[in-house]
DNA sequence: GGAATTGCCGTAAACGTTTCCAAGTGCTTG
DNA sequence: CAAGCACTTGGAAACGTTTACGGCAATTCC
């Protein structure tokens, strides 16, 4: 409520902009600028009355008219493949929250696999409205980005879809932390034939769950059976696909670990309609902890993220880089946990 | 990759502005303007050579500046109560390509229940930033909203909160018929005794839900059991509750139709956990079809609200205002259907 | 007691566009 | 053949900020 309907007095057209605030306090405006921006080199009482007036007249500087004039927009861009989507809303989500924190606002650009477009880098299509941008799950290449690096636009990756190169800001969350408590879960449970379905092959996330993957299972004296090993596109129908191979096979796993709660819920789709039992049956675990995980039932085992997190720890490594700030570390890397739910269980031969 | 690594001549500093492309083609900051907006009024051949240096240099036009000079932006604003949501993410996606295919560009602004703080309305938070705005779900009463209207900000209301405000543009599905449709449904499956789990009491998709709810029951010759009515908030441990309520009733529902998907899964938990078997000794019916509905086992039958296309919606009806073009409709409901999946079918005693 | 310093503030020049206005062509028209 | 018109184009003034620069007091210093 406040201020919307009480507005009697405006002595000013439109909107009101930095010079009616001037006249109203009876200062300059390069004072009143200097008030909004809490420059120290203006006098307590000039500062006080030029917040009055400001607060009653319920002024909010045009961040078009600062960028044009300073540069700094106060806006930051976003790139993402994807809007609607139980994994990328919730770093969406602390990204827009640590930017609204800061007063800062956020431009969305999906993607929508437009890579080779005429307009070249998305760059463009902020340059000049953003200070600078997260780009979630870039297409763009390690050579790409550097380009776009050099170029001087800042920017961080999170969530890299190739290795992160270095150099490049880059946030993502422990893959092969994740992957080896799963499957040390697993393996703990009493599982010996534990069959996987890995994301889409050569990306820095499924090649990370791969190595923690293996790492555990080399802990325990054994070695990844090939035939076990199969691929995705991170998806729920390719999830259910591999699904059908791993249990169609002659000696079928006991436990199932899905790189993704997507592909881990295929799985349990693809059980049920076999009459399997989950978790007595086979035991399923997946990763990301979306949403999904505590929707389905039984409720799935997975690997949690710290997505909202992973959202924020990106603002805050780009503000440092956009105020030029020393920045001690380009790559951070995000704990993850395992979340023990419904989907595990010993197996039923033991 | 295009452009991307081979920018041999660049004949000024930073990115280009109107003018460097203005020298190198020859014409005045006028004629490039005037090219770039599309104006009928310059020469088929300088259009021609100016799009080739534009085309040549990757330039885009600054937005702020833009913004400054002609007032319009280019950008518009969302305000939503939360971006992660499998019920706000389809919606946010499709208002996001919809500004996309214009080339206009979405600042997100989530409104994190600030609603009463100093600087009044969102309307200062976009002022000078954005050209409109739409509104999800706004908190703001409708005297607000019209408030916001008579200050000449242009938006529209994305599934407005409480009924729908005249002379206030306003998209929404059509609650009242997909309710219908859900109870019709459950009717002709031989229910009699059927429990709804409402939304917020208040709220204008739980009061038209309601009366398609009531409808139907009429339509079949039945007043509404008060009993059998549980509002809720939307959320899915409060749909738990309720559920346990409806289920601890000394002569329980055959069925319960769940006022939104998060509900109706709540009630699938709670159903699981008291070993009821869905469909058969409880059917269930959810609303929103949000990605929920197919991700939990068994899959759910639920309402289907074009979700992406009520964004869609939004997006032109807001940019029809934009124009000042004359506006025929300023109430717009898109219809729902019932998708019948695997939580509904006759009760027991037939 | 003059000079140097400090604290505060105003003037004005940017920033990159759009758009009004005027002016220059080359035609058509009466 | 002068006047009028249609079509292009350029000049320049906005738009709302930030900020370098300079100026004026009031202080401090030697």
């Amino acid at each position: 409520m406040a201020q919307t309907d009480t507005q009697p007095e405006q002595p000013f057209r439109g909107r009101a902009t930095i010079r009616d605030i001037a006249d109203l306090a009876g200062v300059s405006i390069a004072t009143v600028s200097r008030v909004l921006n809490d420059r120290p080199d203006v006098a307590r009482e000039t500062r006080e009355s030029v917040l009055q007036v400001v607060r009653e007249h319920g002024f909010s500087t045009n961040r078009g008219a600062r960028g044009l004039s300073s540069g700094r927009t106060g806006m930051i861009g976003l790139t993402l493949p994807l809007v609607a989507d139980a994994y990328f809303g919730p770093i969406l989500s602390g990204v827009a929250e640590a930017l609204h924190e800061r007063d800062m606002r956020l431009v969305l650009a999906p993607t929508l696999h437009e890579h080779d477009r005429e307009v070249s880098l998305l760059e463009r299509l902020m340059r000049g409205t953003t200070d600078g941008a997260i780009l979630m799950l870039p297409e763009e290449s390690a050579d790409e980005l550097r380009t776009l690096q050099r170029q001087g636009f800042p920017f961080v990756v999170v969530d890299p879809r190739e290795a992160p190169p270095d150099g490049i800001a880059c946030v993502s969350a422990m893959h092969a932390s994740g992957a080896k408590q799963a499957t040390q879960h697993l393996l703990e449970l009493g599982h010996r034939r534990i069959g996987a379905i890995a994301g889409a092959p050569g990306w820095y996330a499924t090649e990370e769950r791969l190595i923690g993957f293996r790492a555990a299972l080399a802990e325990a004296g054994m070695l990844l059976d090939p035939g076990l090993l199969v691929y995705s596109d991170w998806r729920m129908p390719r999830g259910m696909e591999a699904a059908e191979r791993l249990l169609s096979l002659p000696n079928p796993p006991t436990a199932i670990f899905g790189f993704n709660d997507n592909v881990a819920i295929g799985v349990l789709h693809v059980a049920r309609r076999r009459g399997l039992s989950i978790p007595d049956d086979l035991s399923v675990v997946g990763f990301d902890d979306t949403e999904l995980a505590t929707t389905v039932t039984p409720q799935l085992t997975s690997v949690r993220q710290p997505l909202a997190e992973l959202g924020r720890t990106g603002v805050s490594l780009l503000l440092r880089i956009l105020e030029r700030q020393r920045v001690d570390a380009l790559r951070m890397e995000l704990s993850t946990t395992l979340v023990v739910r419904d989907t595990t269980a010993p197996p039923r031969s033991l």
